[in-house]
DNA sequence: CCGATAGAAATGCCAGACAATTAAATGCCT
DNA sequence: AGGCATTTAATTGTCTGGCATTTCTATCGG
């Protein structure tokens, strides 16, 4: 007769859980000293282990500083964008990797998010923007890259367009959709060919901008995502062919 | 002379890291088994309480379950879409409030998404999803109702819009991004007039939906983010009073 | 053949202690 | 009186050892 979840947790987790409430209710603010380590443990009547468990839950999460010595102690964290998109993106690699995502189905989702930034971003894009986007261009033409510094490079670039939108929070939000997507695409094989039409594109969209031209970022964006799905074909099928022997129930699909 | 780190780090932290890295990189996947505590503590040289405190950090990502008795112990966990969005709201609800981000940018971010979607929407909502943000309009032309049902049934409506979207990556991102306003949007005061407005502009939205027309759903998008722009005026202008208050040190502006 | 029971393996929790770190208080010397 | 070294107190980090609890397995008895 266990119905409710949350008293049969463990003693840390709902001791986190009490925490966590505190501060996203507001009740404790950034840079809000917690109590001690054994103030807590007698707050919650829990041994000082128990406590300190709660306590790595929730610096796991970034919700919490902890500062050793004399006047040191547990401090509630100011969660700066930097680090919410550390954790995002890994929350988001690790959806994709565990769950295997059709490489057709994040690639969509990826660029329906980008291409939401193209109006936002051909309005406020600055030199520095586009600078940025030409330097991992050029860095893309390079002869001799590895597929992984070429995709990263990649990343980089896309990321300078969301940033170009001139809005820290979305920013934030599709960096998680762009990042993720690295170690999918890190698994396809960059021809010369095949990067020199991503060059070319990427140039596109970077003159599109400069142009403050919305509609033509877009498509090109449609382009680049049209192309990036045909290379990611072969990702997809040796991806299916491994899920298929790892269940071995179901040869449908010829 | 404490150049690297990392070497500084909590213990807890490098073991939970070191694990951390295993599931990332592949080495561990989903549903295996890790070693046992005392095996853990045995292979990092270190004593029960630190591996668990390792432990307790990986769960508060999700990366691990616990199963206590004869063959239990720590689990990868195969991360579900439904986990990862819990985490991704956490992360983006806790950034917005820590940052006193402002409304309108929040705002902008959270339309510019939305209108990603809008061209997948039209192509593939079913008649589950229309039915679903129909529901949520009546709720909404329900009288009496209080803001924050008001603003939940919001969300809603404005998920079930996303998931039209037939794209699990695309909602799991999205939901970060719209749930994540829900406290600023609480925060405003739905007259009568205002919901006969939202409840219009939904009905509109629902409609070019229905009709699969995406240029129509994403203009009433547009219309849509100009009135919650209009409505949460008097919430910036509350938050910026009270920046202002907090600092006083800038008393311009009239 | 089935059910009860004991054993084993693992996590959950606790008590107490010591080490390391850091800021403040103190004291000393100039 | 002021500046520097030293002590002190508070706090987190870690370890040892142990007991409680849970859960699967295997054994024993009916």
């Amino acid at each position: 007769m266990k119905s409710d979840k949350t008293t049969t947790a463990d003693l840390s987790a709902q001791i986190a859980k009490s925490i966590r409430d505190q501060i996203l209710s507001g009740a404790l603010l950034a840079d809000d000293r917690l109590p001690s380590e054994a103030e807590l443990a007698d707050q919650f009547s829990v041994s000082r282990p128990t406590v300190r468990e709660a306590l790595k839950r929730l610096a796991a999460q970034s919700l919490i500083r902890t500062e050793r010595g004399a006047f040191g102690g547990a401090f509630v964290r100011r969660l700066s964008y930097g680090e919410a998109q550390t954790q995002n993106i890994t929350t988001s690699t690790l959806l994709l990797s565990m769950n295997d995502v059709r490489f057709d189905v994040a690639c969509e989702a990826r660029y329906a998010m980008e291409r939401a930034c193209t109006v936002l971003a051909a309005k406020r894009r600055t030199g520095a923007h586009l600078a940025a986007m030409r330097a991992e261009i050029t860095r893309q033409a390079t002869p001799g890259l590895s597929d992984e510094t070429f995709c990263a490079s990649d990343v980089a670039l896309h990321r300078a367009l969301v940033d170009s939108a001139g809005n820290p929070v979305l920013s934030y939000q599709l960096a998680g959709a762009v990042e993720a997507m690295q170690p999918l695409m890190n698994m396809i094989t960059f021809t010369a060919r095949s990067r020199e039409r991503i060059v070319d594109l990427h140039t596109r969209l970077t003159d599109a901008l400069e142009a403050r031209d919305a509609a033509q970022a877009d498509t090109v964006l449609a382009d680049l995502q049209a192309y990036t799905l045909d290379l990611g074909q072969g990702v997809m099928a040796a991806r299916a062919a491994r899920r298929e022997k790892h269940h071995a129930d179901s040869p449908v699909e010829g």
